[in-house]
DNA sequence: GTCTATATAGGGATAGAC
DNA sequence: GTCTATCCCTATATAGAC
């Protein structure tokens, strides 16, 4: 098995129990490797693994969600098609976000700039697009800031209620949210 | 140490590693108690604490942020108090919200009843404070979501960034937000 | 590359002295 | 009520066979 299959399968425990409680035995079972097989690939164990899965994740979302945010469409027809890609980067809701469950606790000392570029990333390219709409770039950026809280806040909405409708209502509504006023 | 005094302590610790990043020597260092005077107070162990604390939150924002929805002043008024108590129950967001760290993982498991009954209480009440304002009650569930939506999606930001900015800038615009249309 | 076996540390939890 | 001492289990990590 190589290393990228393997950090795809890494994926959903740090997901869904976060840096803490992915232990080297869910590791195990979720990749169908021995603990030793997987020091193979991550010779530094478990925080190697979460940072592979991280960058991994980050690269996903960049060559999805981002990317979509730079074609030659108008911005109104980007933003529709980010969320799109958000929609199913995000599964309809039904992940978490990585960048969410690993700002706590020991990973955030860890992962903190990493998680902080990404975020950073989304955001000036989303008020990019909007700046190119027409709006003034202070607006736009609050604007950007606005549209990835409230996908951060969905998410766990999501979460608490096993409801993916609130999600579904905010990517509806987002695209003409950013561009009205 | 009473009980009580012995949660207060507690909660620091399951805000910042959430529920499989606490150790009981975490615990222990926080109090200052040994780890088999914790189990003294809780002789089911860390479940029972998360659960403590847990309860012990939920009543502290039902008795601040909760209640100041529910006063005689006029809906308006009612929203930007509750704005002011959200402010001081996050600490002007820095501290991370326990309903967020603890819909991951095994927690998830545990509590995942007491956290939505939380969120839909917050929601509901928030609901019938805009409905009392003249909004149609499905937009008002909506804009009751939105509100909660954007507070725990800012946290995730205030977080990443070491930032509280955002989290100043949409509470001081919420209560507009919420009545405005 | 994957395995079994194992080393070492820390986890949660309990017994019993004071 | 708080402590020390201890139990058992699981954690991460490594060694070395195949």
């Amino acid at each position: 098995m190589s290393r990228e299959k393997t950090i795809a399968k890494l994926i959903g425990v740090f997901r869904q129990y976060g840096y803490e409680g992915t232990t080297l035995s869910r590791l195990s079972k979720a990749t169908g490797l021995g603990r030793a097989s997987l020091y193979h690939y991550f010779p530094r164990g478990k925080e190697e693994m979460a940072a592979a899965v991280l960058e991994y994740v980050n690269r996903w979302f960049e060559t999805t969600v981002l990317a979509s945010l730079r074609t030659s469409d108008n911005p109104s027809q980007r933003l529709r098609v980010m969320c799109q890609n958000i929609n199913e980067f995000y599964s309809q809701g039904q992940e978490t976000c990585l960048l969410n469950i690993m700002s706590f606790g020991e990973a955030n000392d860890l992962f903190h700039a990493s998680i902080q570029q990404a975020l950073k990333t989304w955001i000036d390219q989303l008020a990019k697009v909007l700046v190119e709409a027409g709006i003034e770039p202070e607006v736009a950026r609050h604007k950007a800031e606005d549209a990835v809280i409230q996908i951060q806040g969905v998410l766990v909405l999501v979460r608490a209620f096993d409801d993916i409708a609130p999600f579904e209502r905010v990517l509806a509504n987002l695209p003409e949210k950013l561009l009205d006023d």
